[in-house]
DNA sequence: CTGAAAGCGCTTACAG
DNA sequence: CTGAAAGCGCTTACAG
């Protein structure tokens, strides 16, 4: 199924094939030749090969993104959606591409030519330069390494100043956190972490004491002692996220203390579990309807060949939804 | 920066830097010349062009995994990783097409030339053929819709059926079931539900009363109320997931009541919260590493060319983690 | 053992 | 207003 196929149930040319399926600009053929091509492309079922296509104008309207290794949350999902749908009416499509492993990007050059690379996380720098070098425009990443701006999302280093921010405001001089144990997520949890630290240090409070948290009864119960045998005793804890936040709740409970007057507990993500935990989890919530618009808009933008310098970096776009367990 | 110019910079023709990337088989070059070929290539970050290969070759390394609209959890992002590992091994590299709105799958073809397409849910009849048409094969489906076999995946009747048997053997006469309001899992909730009532009239039980919950609070304690004032009312309830499941529980305390006593409580997922509820959840379990590594298998053999057909069924892929809601 | 040539399916100057 | 022809970068019979 070729245009040639198409050509010759139309009666005309390959050229005028393409002409009237492309739309292309500048051309003049009568109505009465564009509706009987039309109607043979569809009678035929024609599709026109995206490998002929992209070969001929050295461009695709591929746009790949590149989600890494660690789990990600329902949120990031409706990210996407939304970013497809973004594209989808620029006459983009959007394709994932799941990190794994050490293996370098270039290797997916092999089987596709995207017209660019939308990273979530940074990328090595050998595979930008590769993709640079091949002619795929790479599109900034989320995380806020040094060197590499974020491209659209809130900085993690805002999320724990804002937990902690939280907890001060709340009358607690002392803070835990709650870190992560899954390695993927070190990053993260590392970047969060400084933000808590930053916001402790500004205010004149005592570093937060850190212990991991599997999650499991007993590691969270082990760590709730930590923090309330620690000299000064934590009255708060800010967790990684609402997973190791329940967690910890969870200890709380098992230990005969009750959360906040004991041990205040403040999560990370505002998830579906978070408002039914005992008690009702105070955690805080990263807008990502917002930020998928945002993202949207710097993608096209930097396809358009735009800057993507000057961006919003997006602290507005996370908020602390105060329940009851600060 | 094109196969030429790994021929000009190694001094051989383009066929012998084709012969050495690819490691043709039966032709003799020497030992010397690959290696001179290789070093050019790599030294001048050659990639051969994706759309030049699949257009000559017509046919590419490329799968595409299509994912639905709805909510999945991070148990399908897991999935997804060991897929793209077996098939890494066998050269192939994975892509996800997160479908959206009504868009006709082949418009996807517009963009890449794939080898097999995967469908985690059933895929439109119109869809199939023309992927079909367009010389993509077409890997099955979960979903155990009449008509498409289910592809890998334990059946969502037979979760339903389990959580019913669960309560059941554990003493429980009349069942209500929590199905959840997002239009998007519809079908999904349907067919737990046939499970659940499929093993309710077998067991000569009354048909489980059903009530939909958002999952918010109010939701969930109108819900509570509902089942608790059927005559005859029900003592246990099956959730269509844990997060309709730990929404009726936060239900059942705040009337005042105690899970399991007053209403046991069933979900599915067993997610990160399940353990830190209060009671700890009861739930149905999804073995996905495991179907993650028949999945592999089955597509990795459906590619070969092989029969799709007489596949596990995978009933013995789900499980109940019993705690202490039920 | 290596190279010249054809051709995959498309788009797009260019000629008529 | 429409068509013949070139060429994108590759692979692979085929000739030497």
């Amino acid at each position: 199924m070729t245009s040639t196929d198409v050509a010759r149930d139309s009666g005309v040319s390959r050229t005028t094939v393409s002409y009237v399926l492309n739309d292309t600009p500048g051309v003049t053929i009568s109505d009465q030749t564009r509706a009987r091509v039309r109607a043979s492309a569809e009678r035929l079922g024609y599709t026109p090969s995206a490998a002929a296509r992209t070969l001929r104008t050295g461009r695709s309207d591929l746009v790949l993104y590149v989600l890494p290794d660690w789990p990600l949350g329902p949120a990031v999902d409706s990210l996407l959606d939304h970013l497809a749908g973004e594209l989808a009416e620029r006459g983009l499509s959007l394709l994932v591409h799941h990190q794994r492993g050490g293996r370098p990007l270039t290797d997916l050059l092999r089987v596709v030519t995207p017209r660019a690379v939308v990273g979530f996380t940074a990328f090595a720098t050998a595979d930008r330069d590769a993709l640079r070098r091949a002619g795929v425009q790479v599109l900034g990443t989320l995380l806020d390494d040094p060197g590499a701006a974020g491209l659209f999302t809130a900085s993690q280093r805002s999320i724990g100043r804002l937990q902690a921010r939280h907890l001060r405001e709340h009358g607690h001089r002392v803070i835990g956190y709650a870190a992560a144990t899954d390695p993927r997520v070190a990053h993260f949890v590392e970047l969060r972490l400084e933000g808590v630290r930053a916001e402790c240090a500004e205010a004149g409070l005592a570093a937060p004491q850190v212990i991991s948290v599997d999650p499991s009864l007993e590691s969270a119960v082990a760590a709730v002692r930590g923090w309330r045998s620690a000299d000064p005793a934590a009255t708060a804890v800010a967790a990684y996220n609402d997973d190791v936040a329940i967690a910890v709740l969870a200890a709380v409970r098992a230990e005969g203390l009750q959360a906040p007057r004991d041990l205040a507990v403040i999560g990370v993500d505002d998830g579906p579990a978070a408002p039914f935990t005992v008690p009702p989890l105070t955690t805080v919530s990263q807008a990502l309807e917002v930020q998928a618009r945002h993202l949207a808009g710097v993608v096209v933008e930097g396809l358009r060949g735009g800057d993507e310098e000057g961006l919003p970096t997006g602290d507005d776009l996370i908020e602390v939804v105060a329940r009851d367990s600060v």
